[in-house]
DNA sequence: TGCTATAGTTTGTGCTACAAACTATCTGAC
DNA sequence: GTCAGATAGTTTGTAGCACAAACTATAGCA
């Protein structure tokens, strides 16, 4: 019965990795515009998305202000696999199994 | 985008939902030996899923001893179906769409 | 030289999951 | 009978987390 993993459960957070699986890098107003998250949370959402490797966070200027955009890694990949295949294995959780 | 019911999110709340969704009723050493939850834990999850209606609590005797069982209720099978209907849109959420 | 906007980060708080401690009753062993 | 576990739960205390409000810092315009 393998775990999963309280880091990508978490709905936004879950939210923020789907997202960032099918793009190359998304920026910070981008994502806090499209899954309509304040910066605080979305900002702390993605430090810790960070903290365990799952996303990688790249700041740079865009003109002169200051742009953060963030990718997600290979072992945010792997392990946004392994989330799905655990939730299917509760899906598929019955007495008789 | 519906969001996500938080009460039947939680993983081990999630596993008790699915339990109950396939039998009749489950006692509380029953679950609590099936999911290996402490007395303690499994009885705020059930106390929580009451609170909401998605089980339903029948105290009786075995004997001389105390046995509580559980069922999932009307209610509380709908919000099961909404739930990973809510996951499946997670699921398929990409940039494109 | 203000004033508003943009792009974030830090801080404070209310809620929650969990296990330890507790309650209450039962069941032998002596 | 009574003492010592075992059984079946509930209540309580705490550590950690999600969130938004407050804050920092710079840009750009009147």
């Amino acid at each position: 019965m393998s775990e999963v993993d309280p880091v990508i459960h978490q709905p936004t957070r879950l939210r923020i990795m789907m997202l960032l699986s099918g793009v190359r890098s998304a920026d910070f107003t981008f994502l806090a515009g499209a899954l309509a998250l304040t910066k605080g949370n979305l900002s702390s959402h993605m430090n810790q998305l960070e903290k365990v490797g799952y996303i990688e966070i790249t700041k740079t200027f865009k003109g002169k202000m200051p742009n953060t955009s963030y990718a997600i890694t290979a072992e945010g990949r792997r392990q946004l696999g392994a989330y799905w295949q655990a939730i299917d294995e509760i899906r598929r959780l019955t007495v008789s199994d």
